[in-house]
DNA sequence: GTCTGAACGTA
DNA sequence: CGTACGTTCAGACG
């Protein structure tokens, strides 16, 4: 326990975080989207070091508002002469104030008054309190505070690297009391404050003369008296040494609106850091700052309470007795962890622990008897039977393998409450959600059983299985406590119910989906990866050809020397180290210098980026020749799935050469044909629904051609006679809408003059304001909530909405106004898959969904199902949503993917 | 080995 | 200077 002494920490904000900014290199420290942190870290990394090391028990960081303060106003010049305060670092201020709001530590500025002011005044208010004080600076003014109570943190190296300035230490520097030190820095002068001292005296002499006559202003009346030429020199510049002699005292009696009280600390905001550091992008460091957070809060006293940690008792399954446990545990929720290996839809459960309250059991499943199985299989599938777990997908594909029945009673997976909870969050890794959300370290547990020797029924077991038993009933215990506090989460934002009749029944649907995955031809993508190897070769060999030189055409950097330096090619749009070369560049320079190795190049691309989607692809496909995907269900941020390993959300398909890989997706042997079915136009449809629009809700209830009708309306003329470029530029302007498109993106896509956009936006907008109103209102919804929500209550929030950096904020705009379109149309597919579902089962059907791309499934349809298939199917899709416009879905059947494509 | 940036595939 | 993703390669870092 640290000690109860009242100590109150105060911290220069501004020349720590300045100190910082100059310590560590910019470039090394900067978010995807252009802010620079480099300011930032450093404050917290010493931030958090001092809190640990020094133990506070009140703490305030001091900040300065502008360069205006009473001392330039009694002397223009102070702080003249300073380079303009970079951009760069100016922008990360406010960012430290959020960081300092979540580790609830109260930030003060005053105007016209100067951090050090601040802190002078605390200091003075803790001196009569008769606290300890540490003041941490890298300002020398502050050394006139230092005193027997007052200690100076002044940072040498860095920002993390403090020299501990006490009265003796002060003394053993400057050979002067810090009481002194006014009147040193005063003879001398501080040249970063535009003060100049007497030319001559030096610290040296200017100690000699303060011990000798005892004060700046004996020196005065002795001036005199002094010899030599440092003495005329003094005498010379007697205004100066006034001068600075007034402008160097700090203000100790500064009226502030908040007192000692004010600045109690009791501890950061798990949460609010998270959130910060994520935003941040601080990942690896912000990785390191958690591990030194939460080192800290073990066994401190001041700081955030560690939760009590539960005496848990572990103990491995004496066989037999699972059934037992089962009724002796019959009351609460049960938390499950298990271990194993998983990938591509399948896996094996190599040990289960099973948590009720502080009691845990563990067995690995190899070793239940007939009992136990019969046990286990019936609580399972208990509906009555609630059960928390971390990561439903993973045990249901290791419980596929080894036929458990489906798991019913699922009150709360983890992973998936965590991710509804905060959507935009990076990882919801079981250990981090403790510290998240339980305020400690998921060993916590382990430490405690492994200890207490409490690991009965494993006498003849090795030491490693012990380990092992030890960490999965922590973990068992620990998803139990999470699903508490993660319950309450989701109430708080309104998520309950999205999470258990949607996100945790999807889970299900998707893990059986990659179990199932879709079958593969080899030999058609073998014979597709020679052609577009072929290819890549033979173009590959005309560039060398043309060019004179052999390169790597992979490598931008190279491709960049031969492009603009061997061949002076005027230069293209700038990339972060370079010029860009992709695809619209090369067709830009290729339109202006015709040079035939640009053809070359783009031919070289597209069919090595084939024929690497088919490498790919074939390496994928498993020993039953199938090729199963896993379908991320907590990436997304508007709530769409994602896919990985391979991903099958972006084979290509808008080439015809692209089109011939999907080719390679076909029936399994068995069935009869695959179907894919997709909604059509379903986020225009949305955007109709949520804006309410009249024209654009007529023209999908009217209209044969969505596209076309829009179009007919905005130019004035029947729908017969659009013409062909009309529709394409209301298209790409209609799709645009959703994303925030601006006239300028837009008159880039279509190849317009910024005029010309700016005008199609007008007049779309004089027929569909309806739209515009809708897109405004949902930023501003969002700007006063701080989230979107999806028309099923799906939240995302965005606090970048209130950034003072523009490209930060009207990124977040963007996103704000497209995330309720993509969001609602994620979850009308996911409700559409729940009822496909179950229609499925319901109806005994064996036809299976394999893969979902966002507004389309691709079904393997079972031999003679075909027709009630696609009743039922389109039936499903176009009531899971209920839009004041129709949801239209068209299917289309095939022996491949592509040719089951409409 | 691990990370980032450029490029490019999808809805 | 249009949202949401994942994969690949090169190149830099350790």
């Amino acid at each position: 326990m640290a000690s109860q002494k009242t100590r109150l920490l105060l911290i220069d904000g501004h020349s720590m975080a300045f100190r910082a900014f100059f310590a560590l290199p910019a470039e090394n420290f900067s978010t995807s989207t252009g802010q620079t942190t480099n300011a930032i870290y450093g404050f917290a990394s010493m931030l958090i070091g001092l809190l640990r090391e020094e133990r506070p028990t009140h703490v305030a960081v001091a900040f300065d508002v502008s360069r205006h303060t009473f001392r330039t106003e009694k002397y223009a010049d102070y702080k003249a002469g300073r380079d303009e305060t970079p951009q760069e670092f100016k922008s990360q201020i406010p960012l430290i104030k959020e960081l300092l709001d979540a580790f609830n530590i109260c930030w003060i500025e005053k105007a016209t008054y100067e951090a050090d002011d601040i802190i002078a005044t605390l200091a003075a208010h803790a001196q009569r309190q008769g606290w300890e004080t540490l003041i941490s600076s890298g300002d020398r003014d502050a050394i006139q505070l230092v005193n027997d109570t007052t200690t100076l943190l002044y940072p040498v190296k860095g920002v993390t690297e403090l020299k501990r300035y006490t009265p003796e230490s002060v003394e053993e520097k400057y050979l002067v009391r810090p009481d002194r030190y006014r009147d040193l820095a005063a003879l001398v002068g501080e040249k970063s404050d535009n003060l100049s001292g007497v030319p001559g005296v030096g610290g040296k002499t200017a100690a000699k003369w303060i011990n000798k006559y005892g004060s700046l202003e004996q020196i005065i009346d002795s001036a005199d008296s002094i010899g030599g030429k440092v003495g005329q020199s003094f005498r010379d510049h007697l205004d100066d040494v006034r001068r600075n002699y007034d402008l160097n005292r700090l203000l100790d009696d500064v009226d502030l609106d908040r007192d000692l009280a004010d600045v109690t600390w009791q501890g950061w905001s798990q949460e609010a850091t998270n959130s910060l550091f994520d935003t941040l992008e601080f990942r690896g460091l912000g990785e390191r700052l958690n591990r030194q957070l939460s080192e800290f809060s073990l066994g401190d006293g001041i700081v955030t309470e560690p939760e009590d940690v539960l005496d848990l008792s572990a103990v491995a399954l004496e066989p037999g007795n699972l059934g037992q446990w089962f009724d002796d545990h019959a009351t609460g929720p049960i938390g499950i962890a298990y271990r194993g290996t998983f990938a591509a839809g399948g896996g094996e459960i190599e040990a289960v622990a099973l948590a009720a309250g502080s009691e845990a059991l563990w067995f690995e499943p190899s070793q239940l008897n007939e009992d136990d199985e019969s046990a286990w299989a019936t609580w399972l599938a208990d509906c009555a039977r609630p059960k928390v777990l971390h990561n439903l997908k993973h045990f249901l594909w290791g419980a596929a393998s080894v036929g458990w029945p489906r798991v019913e009673g699922m009150e709360c997976d983890t992973l998936l409450a965590a991710y509804l909870v905060r959507p935009e969050q990076r990882g919801y890794e079981l250990s981090d959600l403790c510290q998240q959300y339980l305020g400690r370290t998921l060993d916590e547990h382990q430490a405690a059983t492994a200890e207490e020797g409490t690991l009965a029924g494993l006498d003849e077991a090795g030491s490693d299985t012990r380990v092992l038993l030890a960490a999965d009933c922590a973990a068992a215990a620990a998803i139990a406590e999470l699903a508490v506090e993660l319950r309450k989460a989701l109430e708080e934002r309104h998520v309950s119910k999205l999470a258990s009749t949607l996100e945790y029944p999807v889970g299900v649907v998707l893990a059986n989906m990659e179990t199932v995955g879709i079958a593969a031809d080899d030999d058609h993508f073998s014979g597709l990866e020679d052609r577009f190897s072929t290819l890549a070769k033979e173009a590959t060999d005309e560039v060398y050809r043309i060019v004179g030189k052999q390169f790597n055409l992979r490598s931008p950097k190279q491709l960049q020397q031969v492009l603009f330096e061997d061949l002076g090619m005027p230069k293209t749009k700038r990339t972060k180290t370079g010029y860009t070369t992709d695809a619209e560049a090369l067709q830009q320079l290729f339109a202006k210098t015709g040079h035939p190795s640009l053809e070359q190049l783009l031919r070289f691309r597209d069919s090595e980026k084939l024929k690497q989607i088919v490498a790919g692809l074939r390496g994928t496909i498993q020993s039953d020749g199938r090729i199963h995907t896993t379908f991320h269900q907590t990436v997304a941020a508007t709530g769409r799935l994602s896919s990985i390993d391979p991903n099958l959300q972006n084979v290509p398909v808008r080439s015809q050469a692209g089109r011939d890989i999907r080719d390679g997706f076909v029936v399994g042997s068995g069935y009869d044909t695959l179907m894919t079915i997709d909604y059509s136009q379903i986020e225009m449809r949305i955007m109709a629904h949520l804006s309410q629009d009249e024209g654009l809700i007529d023209a999908f209830r009217t209209g044969e051609d969505l596209h076309s009708t829009v179009a007919a309306a905005v130019f004035s003329v029947p729908t017969n006679e659009v013409s062909a470029e009309q529709r394409r530029r209301i298209k790409a302007m209609s799709y645009g809408l959703a994303y925030g498109l601006s006239p300028y993106g837009l008159s880039q896509q279509l190849g317009i003059s910024a005029e010309e956009a700016r005008q199609l936006t007008e007049t779309y907008f004089e027929r569909f304001g309806g739209v515009r109103d809708y897109l405004h209102r949902v930023v501003e919804k969002a700007r006063h909530d701080g989230y979107t929500e999806t028309m099923m209550g799906r939240r995302r929030y965005f606090p970048e909405l209130m950034s003072d950096n523009r490209q930060r904020r009207e990124m977040a705009e963007r996103a704000a106004l497209n995330a309720p379109i993509q969001g609602t149309a994620a979850d009308i597919m996911k409700v559409a898959m729940l009822k496909v579902d179950r229609e499925l089962e319901s109806r005994k059907l064996d036809s299976r969904v394999l893969l979902q791309v966002h507004d389309e499934l691709v079904i393997e349809v079972a031999k003679g199902e075909r027709e009630q298939l696609e009743q039922v199917v389109s039936d499903a899709m176009g009531a899971a949503g209920e839009l004041s416009v129709p949801l239209a879905v068209s299917a289309g059947y095939g022996r491949t993917w592509d040719e089951a494509a409409h």
